[in-house]
This record gives structure tokens, C-alpha cells and sequence, in this order.
RNA sequence: GGCCCCUUCGUCUAGCGGUUAGGACGCGGCCCUUUCACGGCUGAAACACGGGUUCGAUUCCCGUAGGGGUCACCA
């Protein structure tokens, strides 16, 4: 475990933080055809599974903690209020109980832009605490997804299911020091309770009903829970980055369950000590835990009290993603794991990256940053307060508008397997020089893997090359024996280029009294079997002479064969 | 229902007391042109409503309406 430097001098290099660490952006890129590794982080949690101490013990204690930034150097500067003049530190903290959604991937995205804005830390939290609702499954997912977003973490993911024993120790430290108590309140009594609440239209909370009684009074090893003593006069304020100044009334908040009485943590206990443990000075998460915010922060100031050294995050509670109906994104509105923007929408990560950026965040009428721009100017003060919604139409154009910056190597690459999957003749190893070759007039003409592989199948299809409905018409008797007549032309031409080409075209058009159009279009029915295509001269010289001439004499021989009938595919 | 948050074109947003309310996606038109794209130009399109404050409100304040979030021994 490392403690990492700040100020720029991180240990993660920056080819390692870009949004295209393995495809730049915006215009060169490395020409690799595979996908790479996992970033070496992700190791960490295969490594981690075989440790019977949990990886973060070493933060266990304050103390300890300060002696590792010390040791290593680290720009840690005082300690202002909200965590002002600290290391800034941020934490990503999804719980595995499904896919890495769009949501999720934002808020992580924010986290990692505003951690390395500030050459801060940036940790990744695994909420696994849920053990029946957690599955590994899930857990790859979300490193995949993260791993194919480009974020990167400076330590190992911290597992927070392996910090148990810490999150009780701290509820009991509370509870000794009269921050916290014991509630024998049985399931069905707090059931009952909540029902007479319901009923007399009061709001429904936990009624503090042994915040002031004796222990004692409870049978004997009755079980039991841990509550937290929250106050219960005045209000918490709290000067959210996003938000604003929120204040509630302490009224509203219950004294909530830190402990179960089967001895395990709840997510509002073990989120703090985490945090605080983690030594997070930047709490960046979605809105629906707004509320929560007013819950954790009496933790942090018992705990202050008792042993000092709690002092409590900056928060920022952005705005939700909504679906295009306006509601929130679920699974059921079209919310999909980020393997599956990748997989099936076909899309370019940096494209993702962009497009979540720009939900929620402006930076004047700025639309495309590079990552190194999105470092450079996000900050939490222009993130909107209003939800958003997910417009996939806008996604898809910024998507277009990456491919057609990216490298042609790395697409043909990317395209590879789904050409292969659409045409069993399309050879990647013996292909992949073609395709990539063909990349800058096919790029052009698509908004996703998928289009750009749909637009790439002419090029490897064999003969008899099939002919869509378009192209069929396209050759009729005319335009057939007009293909005939220009075989004759082209087969006795040599120089395949596409300028020569082009004027030799243009002037058998002319020769004949037609319009480049009236000859382009038969042609290119006959070479790639559909209307539509890249120009018609690049297509000549992708396809090659050999090709090429043969595609025009399949043409012109059904002519002359079948009497003008076109061949069926 | 209690509490909390939000409200500029259909969507994402700029605006931070005085602007012809800007940009982007999408939509319409035109240009380019061998098809389709790309690209360029261009058009339609918004300050939710009502009160204040102010010489002046999209902008500040208060309501109303609408939307969202949250109220577990889930996270």
C-alpha cells in the first residue's frame, strides 16, 4: 500500500489517466488492436481476497494514518475547517448489488476529475456490506466498467464488508462514551409503532423510546441494537458544494440503528468511519443521500468529541441522472450497466466520459474536452442543481464525433469482432490492414461500433455478392449494359488510384453524355451490393482491380446470361 | 403524508440586475456532392405562474404549481 504523492508528482503516470489511456484522444493513438490489460489496480482486489487482513488495516488509527503521510511526503497542509488546506481525498463508493449504471459512473467520474484537479487521492470503496445482495459478479463489473471509463485508484479498493470489526468498535467507543445506546425495541414493537404513527398521520420515526431508560430494565440477554444519541434541539446546517447552505431541524432526525444486534455494522456507521479512516475530505455522491449527509455528520461529532481527529467532509451532493420520461433512471427505464454502452451500444469510452461530464457540468458553451481539459476546469461550483435527463441521441452524435478523431488502427480493432461476427468470411488477422486502411472514409459514416461494422461488410463479403433491395433496383437493364460497356474501359486501365480514377470516370461519363451520378451509382450497387457506400473511387481501390472488376463483371455477365434480370443474391 | 432539493428552447446547458436571452443535440431549409455521411450556412424553438425588492428583473426574496429525492436491524 502505497501513500501517494501530490502536486503532481503522483505515481500514476498520465497515459494512465486519460480517457484514453489505451486510445488518446483526441487524434493520435496507439495502434492496438486488442483490448488491453486491466490497469494494474484492479489487481488489487484479486491480490486482496487472499489477505486475511483487510488491505486498509494499516489506516486503522488516526495516528498511524498521519504517519504514513508523513513518511511518505505528502502535501498534507493543516487542518482548516471542511476540510480545507488537507489533501484533497475522494472516494467512489457503489455497492455490488448489480451492474456500474450511468449514474454510478458519473458520480464516480466527478469524484476522479475533482481528486485529480486538486492532485488529490482518488480511492475506490467497495459497499459490500449487504452480504446477501452482493455478488462477485457485481464486483467485476463495476472494475470493468471503471477499468474501460479510465478511472483509475490510488490505493487498492478498500472491501468495507472486511472492516466490520472496526465499525463495531467505533459504535461501541460511542456507546461507552454515551454518544450511543441500547435499544431492546423488538421488530414487531417498532412495526407497531410505525403503524399508530401512520395512522395519526405523524411522521414516521424512531421514538428514542431507550435513549433515556436504564438497560437494566430490558430482560435479561434480551437482544439488542446500538443507536446513535443524535440532538435533538437546534438544526444542522450543512454548506454543501452543490447545493448551497441545506439546514434541517435535529427534530427530524432519529436516533437510527449504528449496530444490528446480530453485531453488524449499517451503512450509515460504516460509511463514516470508512470515510474518516480513508481519511476522505471531499464526499461526492449522488443527491439521494442528501438526507443521509444530515444523519452521518452527528457521528463525526461525537467522535471528534470522544478522540478528536473527526473532523468532517466537505460535501457535495450532485444531481440526479433521470431517464428521458423524466423519472428516476432505474433498471426498468433504460438504465444499463456501462459494459453494456460498450457492448451494445457500440460506444467509445471517451465519448461516455464527455457525455457525462456535460450532464450537470458546463463550462461555458464548451461541449468536447479533452480529459486533460476536464481536469484542468472541473470544479464542484459548476455543477448544476437540477436533475438531468439522459438524451442518447446527443450521446450517439458526441459518440460519432470521437470516432471520427479516432486513431484507425484502434477502430479497426474495435470493429474486428463484430464484422466477424456478422460476415464468416471476414479473416481479422489477414483483414485487419484492409479495414484499417478503409477506416477514414468508413468512420465518417458512422455513430458506433456497430454502424461502422455494418458500413465495413462490402469490403470482405465473397462472391456472389449479395445485393440489397436499393441496389437491386438500381440495376436494371440500362445500367447493366452500361457496366458491361465500362468493364471493357477498366479492364484495359491500370493505374488503380483514386485520382486517376476519378478523372478516368468522369470522363467515360462525359463520353457518354451522363453525369458522373448515372455511372457512380450502377457501380457501386455492383461493388458493394447496397446504394450506399463510401465514395465511389475509394471504393474502387479498397476493393483493388482484381475485385473490383470481377464484382462489375458479375454484374454485367447477368446481363448478358439472364437478360437483364438481376441476380439474386 | 413529514422533511429536503429542483424549475432558461423538446433535451443538455450559458447567463450570476440592464443581452436582439448564447451554444450543443434533435427538427426544418439551403449549400457542398457520385450515394450516404461529414462539413458549412440558416430557420423554428425557452426564462413555469403570482406577488414583492429595485429606476430596471431570467437573474434577489416570498408564495403557488409542477417535478424529484428521502423517510428499514438496504446501501
Amino acid at each position: 500500500m502505497t501513500c501517494v504523492r501530490t502536486g503532481g508528482q503522483r505515481a500514476h503516470s498520465p497515459s494512465k489517466s486519460g480517457w484514453t489511456n489505451r486510445a488518446s484522444f483526441p487524434i493520435a493513438a496507439p495502434a492496438k488492436i486488442a483490448e488491453p490489460a486491466p490497469l494494474p489496480w484492479t489487481l488489487w482486489r484479486h491480490f486482496q481476497s487472499c489477505l486475511a487482513v483487510p488491505p486498509f488495516a494499516v489506516f486503522q488509527t488516526v495516528n498511524e494514518r498521519k504517519d504514513c503521510e508523513m513518511a511518505s511526503g505528502s502535501a498534507t497542509v493543516g487542518n482548516g475547517a471542511n476540510g480545507a488546506g488537507r489533501l484533497v481525498v475522494t472516494r467512489f463508493a457503489p455497492s455490488p448489488t448489480g451492474f456500474l449504471h450511468i449514474g454510478g459512473a458519473r458520480t464516480a467520474l466527478f469524484n476522479w476529475l475533482f481528486a485529480r484537479h486538486h492532485g488529490g487521492k482518488a480511492l475506490l470503496r467497495i459497499e459490500d456490506t449487504d452480504r446477501a445482495r452482493s455478488t462477485e459478479a457485481a464486483i467485476d463489473a463495476i472494475l470493468d466498467g471503471l477499468n474501460w471509463l479510465g478511472l483509475d485508484y490510488d490505493e487498492p479498493p478498500v472491501f468495507q464488508s472486511q472492516r466490520a470489526e472496526r465499525h463495531a468498535a467505533v459504535a461501541y467507543e460511542l456507546l461507552s462514551a454515551g454518544h450511543a445506546y441500547k435499544c431492546f425495541a423488538t421488530s414487531d414493537e417498532l412495526d407497531a409503532m410505525r403503524a399508530e404513527q401512520r395512522e395519526k398521520k405523524q411522521p414516521m420515526r424512531y421514538d428514542g423510546r431507550w435513549r433515556d431508560r436504564d438497560p437494566a430494565e430490558a430482560p435479561e440477554g434480551a437482544p439488542y441494537v446500538i443507536r446513535l444519541k443524535t440532538p435533538v434541539e437546534g438544526e444542522t446546517v450543512i454548506d454543501d458544494a452543490v447545493q448551497g447552505t441545506v439546514r434541517v431541524k435535529n427534530v427530524e432526525i432519529d436516533d437510527y440503528i449504528l449496530l444490528r444486534s446480530d453485531g453488524t455494522p449499517t451503512y450509515m456507521l460504516a460509511v463514516v468511519v470508512d470515510d474518516h479512516d480513508m481519511g476522505v475530505t471531499h464526499v461526492i455522491r449522488g443527491d439521494d443521500h442528501l438526507n443521509n449527509a444530515f444523519r452521518q455528520l452527528p457521528i463525526y461529532r461525537a467522535m471528534e468529541a470522544i478522540e478528536g481527529g473527526w473532523e468532517q467532509p466537505v460535501y457535495a451532493h450532485i444531481p440526479l441522472i433521470h431517464g428521458a420520461d423524466g423519472a428516476k433512471l432505474s433498471k426498468r427505464h433504460g438504465a444499463m450497466g456501462v459494459d453494456a454502452y460498450r457492448d451494445e451500444l457500440g460506444l467509445l469510452p471517451e465519448a461516455v466520459n464527455n457525455y457525462l461530464l456535460r450532464l450537470g457540468w458546463g463550462h461555458g458553451d464548451q461541449e468536447i474536452f479533452t480529459r486533460e481539459e476536464a481536469i484542468a476546469l472541473f470544479d464542484l461550483s459548476a455543477v448544476g442543481k437540477s436533475p438531468s435527463r439522459f438524451d442518447f441521441k446527443k450521446l450517439a452524435n458526441m459518440n460519432g464525433l470521437y470516432m471520427r478523431e479516432a486513431d484507425d488502427a484502434r477502430l479497426a480493432g474495435l470493429a474486428a469482432p463484430r464484422i466477424a461476427a456478422l460476415e464468416p468470411g471476414f479473416d481479422a488477422t489477414r483483414d485487419i490492414a484492409l479495414l484499417t486502411d478503409a477506416m477514414p472514409s468508413l468512420k465518417a459514416r458512422a455513430k458506433n461500433l456497430d454502424e461502422l461494422a455494418a458500413g465495413a461488410l462490402f469490403l470482405f463479403r465473397n462472391r456472389p455478392l449479395p445485393m440489397d433491395e436499393k441496389a437491386m433496383s438500381l440495376l436494371d437493364e440500362g445500367a447493366r449494359s452500361l457496366l458491361a460497356d465500362i468493364l471493357r474501359e477498366l479492364d484495359a486501365y491500370d493505374d488503380w488510384s483514386s485520382g486517376s480514377l476519378e478523372e478516368h470516370l468522369k470522363t467515360m461519363a462525359e463520353a457518354r453524355g451522363l453525369g458522373l451520378g448515372k455511372l457512380a451509382q450502377p457501380l457501386r450497387a455492383a461493388l458493394t451490393g447496397q446504394a450506399t457506400s463510401p465514395g465511389i473511387f475509394d471504393v474502387l481501390v479498397l476493393l483493388g482491380r482484381d475485385e473490383s472488376l470481377a464484382r462489375i463483371a458479375a454484374q454485367a455477365e447477368a446481363a448478358a446470361a439472364e437478360g437483364g434480370t438481376p441476380a439474386k443474391p
